[in-house]
DNA sequence: CTATTAAATGCGACTAAGTTGCAATTGAAT
DNA sequence: ATTCAATTGCAACTTAGTCGCATTTAATAG
């Protein structure tokens, strides 16, 4: 069905959730792709039902292994949760990019996630 | 069939659009308002139809008098543009304030729209 | 190793924000 | 007042994501 990898089975393990081959395969698929990706984006690569995909997301999310955020495309996004860092969304090509430099702090605000809307240097006229 | 006010009736004429009620209904809306609002929001103060709402919205985004950006419950929200501000969305509560005393700069890029999700002081256990 | 059972999967039907086509209406300009 | 393009409102549509339910799978106990 899908590929297996000791490393993310060991992820699974580590929080008390089932370790299931679609579990695997969406979390696998996460790393490689060192960006985030939509559910379409990872259709590409692995037959999954959405629901089966959503349900496991949102479990994910629950036990914080992920992020997620929109984007431009009306799509949710999903990464490995790994150093915090902010998106850039081009408004233009609708790319994605990981903004490492740069953090932000609120007084008494816990924050998760933070998103940045404008046009990337490659769309700039 | 909605309220009238002088002020924003010059705010649509200085651009090239046609002044209409609806028009000037929404941007008044969005004035009084003085946060974002969705189309669920306005509808509570006038009864318009969600295809004039969106495509005014949209002809006022093309002219650049508003901003948006969608929140946590899935909905797009619009709010007059003023001087540039993030926005933070909590995501126990939902609510939505703007953030003023932050900015965020990026080399190359052009930057329309900042937004922070996470748990505001309120919504802290 | 097999039986048990709670959790996970996949399918199809559904939801809801936002979009589109089109006929009727309105507002700016002559 | 007339004209005509732009705008409005309705209904039908789109689409990402959710939900119910019957079937399958993974962990555990025996």
């Amino acid at each position: 069905m899908y590929e297996h990898n000791t490393k993310i089975k060991k992820l699974i393990k580590d929080k008390n959730i089932k370790l299931t081959t679609a579990r695997v395969a969406i979390l696998e698929i996460l790393e490689k792709a060192k960006k985030p990706l939509s559910y379409e984006d990872i259709k590409v690569d692995i037959s999954m039902d959405k629901a089966t995909f959503y349900r496991n997301i949102a479990k994910f999310e629950k036990e914080d292994m992920i992020n997620s955020f929109e984007s431009n495309d009306k799509k949710r996004y999903f990464e490995l949760k790994k150093e915090p860092h902010a998106h850039f969304i081009c408004m233009e090509c609708n790319s994605i990019q990981c903004i490492k430099n740069i953090d932000i702090t609120l007084p008494n605000y816990e924050i998760y996630n933070v998103t940045i809307n404008g046009k990337c240097p490659d769309c700039q006229i």
